[in-house]
DNA sequence: ACAGGTATGGAACGACATTCCATGCTGGAA
DNA sequence: TTCCAGCATGGAATGTCGTTCCATACCTGT
């Protein structure tokens, strides 16, 4: 009565809490939010359970681990190059981690000049900003499980690496646009509340499933909840009903980015007002 | 060997889906997230697994359900007496389900006077988005699962009834604000979004827990995170540090209603801009 | 060669959501 | 009244999941 033997020989490369997340972003983003099981990660990895939960406490870590990879590599990408855009969200953008932070050498001096328009080579805050909603606004695109799960992990424990990754690049904008330092915390919150809560309802069947480029299933998509407005009842929802042509028609990158100017609208305002009458509200 | 047989007699009350919607908001309220089982379920309404079933397709549909009531409390008790505030919506706020849509029967007629200034009986528009704001603030403050939930319900399925709740209450204001009919969708995207953000960002800790006040674990908390982030990497997270002071300092409420303020501060400067020259963007 | 920490893979466990089914109930037809 | 067809119920059974436990293999310094 043999108690246990071994039978499969050991994998040739090593095991490594990277390869692991990087693992799990792909089945995230190949099998949805439940297609994570530590079955599915066993079997990925030619391992056993024991293996992976000497590098990782839990389900909980791995899922933070991930959301944190992708949103490192998310707003390091719009961070650095803007006028590279996003392009960098694209891919499979885990195994970045650590770099992320390393990037904007001492930009943002060069800023804070008038607001609209802008010559070539010369980047103002408000763009800056807008290029790191915009690298989010991808990244929950490329990866839908990433809204759901930003929400949790920032709602669980802001004080892990997510949170601060975002505040500081959109942060330094907001220094940037001259807001007083009093209102650092306020304008740089909302704004990072505008964009994560946007991306989150944004996050909804850019469908890589299906062979059809990511619009069909949009746009179906769009219809559909469209129609579904348009039938509530006239007198609970006479609003509701009034937009929901604008919501079929509307395209989401432009309405982020609307939502965006709003946000700066306000703060530029309330910058202006501050500064012609210190001291008051 | 008889096959099956029955046991325990046949409760009294009818099992309904209120009934099981009610059992499902106070456990999650009781014992969180996790708290919600079909186990703790069946026990706590003296029942079988088959019993609930039969009026509940599954837990998503649960979760879903307990979501709308708590939303549809929430939304009716800040938009229906704006005078009350948001009280209304502490208490149990469970079992509301349908009559929600059936408050607010002609008002917001009386609005769209000034902005600023608001007289006894006379509410503005931007008092009453407020008030809803602070409704589902508060209700999330008071039942602090459901900020993931909103998450998960908005982006899994933004045509549920969810949505249009919240986007009704605080579209009918915006459209008091007096912003043109092509800027409605934009307008209150940009506030749902950002209220929803900034509400599933404070969901944190008001811990009902322990037997201290909210306050107490509220201050902990809020100490514990402005520690880590003074103590990141200066080199990478300048900003982020310079702000922790303000993190640990700051009120809540008030924060999160500076950001509507700012918010509510866009909107109406785009749209001085755009009667100011109208065809412009 | 060998000892001890590091790392690995597989079996086992308990909790969970969900399904299945035998049973009880109720209201209308006979 | 009796009976039958659904509605409704509760409990047992199922399969999957996260997690734990442990025997074992690898590796580094001696």
């Amino acid at each position: 009565m043999a108690t246990r033997s071994r039978r499969t020989p050991r994998r040739t490369e090593a095991l490594s809490r990277e390869r692991i997340v990087e693992a799990a972003v792909e089945l995230l983003d190949s099998a949805g939010e439940s297609g994570l099981t530590f079955r599915a990660l066993t079997e990925r990895l030619a391992t056993g359970p024991g293996a992976i939960y000497w590098h990782v406490a839990n389900k909980g870590e791995l899922l933070g681990a991930a959301t944190d990879a992708v949103v490192a590599a998310a707003v390091a990408g719009a961070g650095a190059g803007a006028a590279a855009q996003a392009e960098a969200a694209a891919g499979d953008a885990a195994e970045a981690g650590a770099e992320a932070a390393a990037a904007e050498p001492g930009e943002d001096t060069a800023a804070a000049e008038d607001g609209a328009e802008v010559s070539v080579g010369v980047v103002s805050p408000q763009d800056r900003i807008r290029s790191v909603a915009l690298g989010l606004f991808d990244a929950i695109e490329d990866h839908p499980w990433l809204a759901t799960q930003l929400a949790t992990q920032l709602s669980r424990s802001p004080w892990g690496p997510v949170t601060p990754r975002i505040f500081e690049s959109v942060g330094r904008q907001v220094r940037a646009l001259g807001v007083p330092e009093d209102g650092w915390f306020t304008a740089t919150s909302a704004l990072v509340h505008y964009v994560l809560g946007a991306a989150g309802q944004n996050a909804v069947n850019t469908a890589h499933g299906s062979g059809l480029g990511p619009g069909v299933d949009r746009a179906a998509f769009l219809d559909a909840a469209s129609t579904a407005w348009e039938q509530l009842d006239p007198d609970d929802y006479p609003f509701t009903r009034a937009v929901a042509a604008q919501v079929r028609e509307h395209d989401d990158r432009e309405q982020f980015l609307a939502g965006i100017d709003l946000v700066l609208a306000g703060i530029t305002a309330v910058v202006a007002a501050h500064t012609a009458a210190p001291g008051q509200e």
